[in-house]
DNA sequence: AAGGTACATGTCACTTAGTACATGTCCATC
DNA sequence: GATGGACATGTACTAAGTGACATGTACCTT
């Protein structure tokens, strides 16, 4: 094994946290959700493509299958039917008490599966060009993305929504949201540097690892 | 719908990008590794938890399956034979084309699923007390990962694993690492501030959903 | 020679996630 | 009154991820 990120390090280090229940967040997900009050399946997929979409992405599929086991559990209860055989969801006493105990006793699970970053570790087989029209393309869309979450926390900020709580901790969110997502557009515009977007430089040596002189 | 973190912005934004054909990723991750020269399903799977764990975590049923898919798609071939059943796989030139293809081609899949960002929208669910010791926790957490990155980064930046290509965009990963986990680190630190830790300062108002005064 | 550990590969069952398909209602506009 | 869009819920199938189980080898130490 010649150089690996952290060896010993990372693996017996603080990150490798054993899970032997899975966490199945989708669920405590639903549960937090509907903790500010009743809503529907299809309410719940909207906040979730909306709100949460770009964190913790649900299909509407796997949210009304969840509602059900919810349901067979106790978790929450049909609160009302509505127009087109909608359904209106009420958490439980029961449900109230697992969400605050996912909260305050489970154990968070950091994993994370960043596709970008996956990439990174494969830089040195793109070409110069292409890693610089990769990079830019990255670039802009983080920079983007955090601008999204900047422009809601400016808002709230100047009270749009409210000082209620739910609108302080999706601000406490949001905040999250901005620096990760400034944190990845910055690193991409380092990554730039680091690599040298110009052609006609011939970049650090054996940046392409074809053609060798063998 | 009252207050949602992006309402349109978000939706019809820059944020969903409709994924026809399916990522996964793991495929190219390990065509990717294979890129740098022969490996076994062992050798494979240990550079996946030492190495991507934290950023893309795969186990050996996966990774042997995917390589049995790999193989019978020409993308890999098996290399030689080892001492205890062991396969060691090569890639073909069809598999390093795949790899260049997506790298180049494929649109990046900018799905997060990060456990701590969902769990802050429902902040206001737990008590000052239960907060402020799980963003300790947090926080810790997330300055030791940031360290542990910071120390291969200084290693590689020292030499310690030579200048290849490879170290090259490992360096590129690491520092994406540092950053991500820092930027977490940062606002665990700073959430704190928002909801007050102590006890005794009534924090702020309508922190806790229960035992409303009605 | 026995025992322990790291090496090494695989299967099976189950859960979770995601796509495509299917159905039907309410409402506004043309 | 027809059409279309948003509302609303679901099933079926496929793919991806994971924990547990199962098996066996090479090597090192006692």
């Amino acid at each position: 094994m010649a150089m690996s990120l952290t060896e010993e390090s990372l693996a017996e280090g603080s990150l490798t946290e054993s899970k032997e229940v899975p966490p199945v967040s989708l669920r405590h997900g639903l549960l937090g959700l509907l903790a500010e009050g009743p809503a529907s399946g299809y309410d719940l997929t909207r906040r979730f493509q909306e709100t949460l979409g770009p964190v913790w992405p649900a299909q509407h599929p796997k949210i009304y299958a969840e509602l059900a086991r919810l349901t067979d559990a106790g978790l929450i209860e049909v609160d009302s039917h509505g127009p087109r055989g909608r359904k209106a969801y009420r958490i439980t006493d029961a449900g109230t008490a697992e969400v605050r105990r996912w909260l305050a006793e489970e154990p968070v699970d950091h994993t994370l599966r960043i596709e970008s970053l996956l990439r990174s570790v494969f830089f040195w087989l793109m070409s110069p060009d292409e890693l610089s029209a990769h990079l830019e393309r990255e670039h802009r869309f983080f920079t983007e993305t955090a601008e999204v979450y900047r422009r809601f926390a400016m808002a709230k900020d100047r009270g749009d929504y409210g000082t209620g709580p739910q609108t302080q901790s999706l601000r406490v969110a949001a905040e999250a949201g901005i620096r990760l997502f400034q944190a990845l557009s910055d690193w991409a515009e380092w990554a730039r540097t680091v690599s040298p977007p110009t052609p006609d430089s011939p970049a650090t040596p054996g940046d392409r690892p074809t053609d060798s002189s063998g």
